[in-house]
DNA sequence: TCTGGGGTCCTAGGACCC
DNA sequence: TCTGGGGTCCTAGGACCC
């Protein structure tokens, strides 16, 4: 069985356990948008992300509280402990929910509902915060019931009843169900999990495509094989910022710079280097553009980066007079994928068999790509390399 | 519903390679 | 000289998640 644990409104959580003022009334936490509401606040209507402004106005007796990111890195890192100590084989989600394989504890510490009444103790008694569990043979049941059991709750879905529970649920229960995909299938007259199960693969690959209509057609019949997986790694790093007015070039590169700082700084305190710069552009009537450029090499160096950064804004810079621009970002993908490390990795080996031992080990490994970019990085460092014949 | 900041995954065409 | 099938990588966009 798999359980899936997820705090409740968890910023608000924090807010409310670190002031005492604040508990059983509605809070808000947020800047322009709420990022967090309190469940009193919710039962006023407040979603996110909502404006500020729309929340206050849903519930004018909210108290705002402006975010405080340690607080809840701090907090999260705790709960974190508390999994581990529950199972080894834990796979977070985001700051505040993970699922955890108990299969195999059960001789040791009970039933899966068991280890999740005491998990959802434990959180309680050593930080002070509500949390929900649900409890199912699949990662994606697990997380339906978590949010069906929602707030401070313990949700099981017992084998051999999960259809029983599943069919009578909402479609944007599904994972992979936003807005545009509830659409299509409302427009059907598509309402429930279980006549998504009844309409058949074809017909739903028909509706949303090949990987969507396989995807849906297989949650809907519980059927999701997927794994527990420990040791997961980001594959990219990025900040953004979102602009309140129009502005020249100049000043976005200002921004652009500060964001590639806050970037790379990122990046080398979790000591990934990345190769894939990509610059993220919204504009005035919300449309949205990306401009990406993989380096030759992977690097987590704020100049490599910036001036990459810089050249995709300059050749965006039609676009951003057309348009107008709220929104820039930087991201740097590709992390640690295929850049020094693997590069490195045959040629420090000892070899006595010469350099065409080493080229046929790269291509061979790392295939032919690899290799020619292995012979631009070593002319580039080194113009006097010679150029490999292919 | 007038929209933050951090991410993931999928699709699709074109270049290039064997 | 022309052709084919299979594969990787790059880029861009889009949907979705918390």
């Amino acid at each position: 069985m798999i359980l899936h644990a997820d705090l409740d409104s968890f910023y608000a959580s924090v807010e409310q356990r670190d002031d005492p003022a604040l508990r059983g009334r509605p809070v808000l936490v947020g800047g322009g948008v709420v990022l967090a509401a309190s469940y009193e606040a919710k039962a006023f209507g407040v979603r996110t992300p909502m404006s500020l402004s729309r929340a206050r106005a849903l519930c004018p007796q909210a108290v705002v509280v402006p975010p405080r990111m340690s607080a809840y890195s701090a907090a999260s890192k705790t709960v974190f402990e508390v999994f581990r100590d529950t199972t080894p084989i834990v796979e977070p989600l985001s700051i505040d929910e993970a699922f955890l394989d108990v299969d195999g504890l059960r001789r040791i510490r009970g039933t899966a509902e068991e280890i999740a009444h005491r998990l959802r103790a434990d959180v309680r008694s050593r930080t002070g915060l509500p949390i929900t569990v649900g409890v199912a043979p699949t990662k994606f049941l697990a997380k339906v019931a978590s949010a069906v059991g929602k707030p401070d709750g313990l949700l099981v879905v017992p084998p051999g009843g999960e259809l029983d529970f599943l069919h009578p649920l909402p479609v944007e229960r599904l994972w992979g169900v936003g807005p545009v995909t509830a659409a299509k299938l409302r427009e059907r007259q598509i309402h429930t999990v279980g006549h998504v199960a009844r309409i058949g693969e074809a017909a739903l690959v028909a509706m949303l495509g090949g990987g969507a209509g396989r995807h849906l057609h297989a949650l809907a019949h519980n059927r999701d094989p997927r794994r527990v997986e420990t040791g997961r790694r980001r594959g990219s790093i990025g900040a953004q910022c979102a602009l309140s007015r129009s502005r020249g070039l100049s000043e976005i590169e200002a921004v652009l710079d500060a964001l590639v700082d806050r970037v790379t700084h990122r990046m080398r305190r979790a000591q990934r280097a990345g190769r894939t710069v990509t610059l993220r552009l919204r504009f005035g009537d919300f449309s949205r553009a990306t401009r990406s450029r993989s380096l030759l090499k992977a690097t987590m160096q704020t100049s490599a980066i910036l001036r990459t950064a810089s050249e995709l804004l300059h050749e965006a810079a039609p676009l951003i007079a057309e348009r107008g621009l709220t929104l820039v970002g930087v991201a740097v993908g590709n992390l640690d994928s295929d850049g020094a490390e693997q590069l490195e990795l045959p040629f420090s080996a000892p070899r006595a068999d010469g350099l065409d031992a080493a080229v046929d080990r790269v291509r061979e490994r790392f295939g032919a790509a690899s290799l020619r970019r292995a012979a631009m990085v070593g002319r580039e460092m080194n113009p006097s390399v010679p150029l490999l014949p292919d």
